[in-house]
DNA sequence: CAAAGGACGTA
DNA sequence: CGTACGTCCTTTGA
């Protein structure tokens, strides 16, 4: 690509605890601590450049506080996650990353002591160590608290430009005609890594009266004092155990007990999940009882009163820290409930006075990124459809429920249910698309790195999932040998990370683009849900915003999938409650 | 005091 | 329950 050369500069920014610095093809400065912001704008005015960074949180947390639009960052962590993948994206693997070196040896920072004298010892050694490389070439642990001179920061920066022309260098040899697709996916992950900063800054608005409501409701009313508080748990927990007379005494919250509880009333179970008390709910009514405790109890114990105090601001902003992409299928996620707020508490988050919400979700996003990243035309044409299950169907001569079901059995490998006989008429009728699905199995079964379609790679190894480790249960010799265990745990696992992986970085890439478009309306993305995005926007602003949305999301959608035959739908509607958009 | 397991909220 | 995630509670282990 030869625009490559003749594009923007790269220009490298680091911030340190005592002073920040800029260097690139047009700048070599130091920026004292109180003048970031001022040089950030400047320098962006003059150079219009692609800022290369570290992350977008150890560098340009103040620049988006002082709310000034960030674009065109080159993540060095996300870039990392791509090229490498991996859990961790520190520096010191960013660099690991970038010089070919074992991972495994990366320098660990040193656990805090909190006893003995040798811990601040070793940090007075530290700090005169001048040295920003191992004997080994990794970058030493403390390298962004080491660097406390303009002389270490410009080393660090310099560092930094250095992977990233490495960085780019990976992706050029592991794209082959298909760079531009993976370099997209770096700004749009990028971008997902700024606009983290974004939503922590500006957090989803909440009405706090509502919500209060919503939670007296399960917990009672807000306690006086302990005493007050233990009286309306012990309340809230007679309600259930009056129908056990006798076991009073039974702790509800310990799991134990209450499977015993229940046997006492003749309900023998393996274990006392939701699930699998469901069909005893009526039964006897300690089931019933004791199901809604638990509805309660969640609300009382994680979404109460003291998460109402510690997570919600005084400005009625509902806070909490984000991450663009996890380490396992690099969705996004979030902190103090942001990810799992029950609900029925949904109609306490509410636009500000003057605001409205334009929610948006994707329609079935899986299956429209499974045409995508299998190529598989006849999928495709589905994929026209505002219900894509509904030509699938025809297709299958099956009736709607069912081509749902194999098609998600398809997807993620679901075993139980009676999806069998479609699940054969789907290959058929969609061999190509089913054969990636089944060499990803494969690929997962046998521990082979599998790339999503932006390009990330997801590998077996270093990954903290239980099922998919050695020590887990493994069928020998048998039929399913390759379907339970951690074989086949593997194997959905690998499946399963392409198409919700790749659904990600879709999802990353509109909200970028909706970012930009709404940002002139005044408008803000308040929070992120996998396939769901919240803009908050000026009252009047609100039908141009909602039309942006929908427009963007086409061009995002061509741009990322590099073909517009697959085609992808959101639902789009203007409310002032979360709670009122209900599909 | 940290880790593990159960349970459950979201997609 | 197909796969992820975060958070709470309890018990267990060193």
């Amino acid at each position: 690509m030869s625009d490559k050369a003749a594009g923007p500069p790269f220009v490298a920014l680091v911030v340190g605890p005592a002073g920040a610095y800029a260097v690139g093809a047009g700048v070599d400065e130091a920026w004292p601590l109180p003048d970031v912001v001022r040089r950030f704008v400047d320098t962006s005015a003059r150079l219009q450049p692609r800022w290369v960074v570290w992350s977008a949180a150890s560098t340009l947390r103040e620049v988006v506080g002082a709310r000034l639009p960030v674009s065109r960052t080159w993540d060095l962590a996300e870039a990392h996650r791509i090229v490498h993948g991996g859990w961790w994206a520190t520096p010191g693997h960013v660099v690991a990353g970038c010089r070919g070196l074992d991972e495994a040896a990366v320098p660990a920072p040193r656990a805090h002591r909190l006893h003995g004298f040798d811990g601040d010892l070793f940090d007075v050694a530290a700090g005169d160590d001048t040295a920003l490389l191992t004997a080994e070439g990794h970058l030493r642990a403390d390298a962004l608290g080491w660097a406390t001179d303009d002389d270490r920061l410009r080393r660090l920066a310099v560092l930094a430009l250095e992977c990233r022309d490495a960085q780019g260098a990976a992706l050029d040899r592991l794209g082959g005609p298909h760079v531009a697709r993976l370099e997209r996916t770096v700004w749009s992950e990028s971008a997902a890594a700024v606009l983290c900063l974004e939503l922590e800054r500006d957090g989803l608005p909440v009405d706090r009266l509502a919500a209060e409501d919503l939670i007296s409701g399960s917990a009672g009313p807000r306690p006086r004092d302990e005493a007050d508080a233990a009286r309306i748990r012990s309340e809230r927990d007679a309600a259930v155990l009056r129908h056990a007379p006798g076991r009073e005494r039974t702790d509800l919250r310990n799991p134990g007990q209450v499977r015993e509880l229940l046997q006492s009333v003749g309900v023998d179970v393996p274990n006392t999940r939701a699930w699998v008390l469901e069909p005893y709910r009526h039964t006897h009514p300690l089931v019933d009882a004791l199901l809604g405790w638990r509805k309660d109890e969640r609300i009382a114990t994680t979404y109460g009163y003291r998460w109402l105090d510690e997570h919600v601001g005084p400005d009625d902003r509902l806070r909490g820290g984000w991450t663009a992409c996890d380490g396992a299928a690099g969705r996004m996620t979030a902190q103090n409930g942001l990810h799992n707020l029950p609900a029925p508490l949904r109609p306490a988050v509410c636009a500000a006075a003057g605001h409205v919400f334009v929610r948006a979700d994707l329609g079935q996003i899986e299956p429209r990124v499974l045409a995508v990243v299998s190529g598989d035309r006849a999928f495709a044409e589905a994929t026209r459809a505002d219900d894509l299950y509904a030509p699938v169907a025809a297709k299958l001569g099956a009736d709607r429920p069912r081509a749902k079901v194999a098609v998600l059995a398809a997807m993620y490998g679901q075993r139980s249910g009676a999806a069998g006989e479609a699940l054969k008429d789907l290959e058929r009728a969609y061999p190509v698309a089913m054969g990636l699905l089944d060499r990803t199995y494969a690929d997962g079964v046998a521990r082979r790195p599998v790339r999503t379609w932006g390009g990330r790679l997801i590998r077996f190894g270093g990954v903290p999932t239980a099922a998919l480790e050695p020590g887990a249960p493994e069928p020998s010799g048998s039929a399913e040998f390759s379907a339970t265990g951690a074989d086949g745990a593997r194997g959905r696992y690998a499946r399963n990370a392409i198409i919700q992986g790749s659904a990600a970085e879709l999802f990353k890439a509109w909200a970028a683009t909706v970012r930009h478009a709404v940002r002139p309306l005044g408008g803000h993305i308040v929070l992120c849900l996998h396939d769901e995005l919240l803009v908050h926007v000026p009252q009047e602003a609100a039908a141009e915003a909602a039309a942006a949305v929908e427009h963007t999301l086409t061009a995002a959608a061509r741009t990322w999938a590099g073909t517009d035959e697959v085609r992808f739908v959101a639902d789009t509607s203007v409310i002032r409650r979360w709670s009122e958009a209900k599909p």
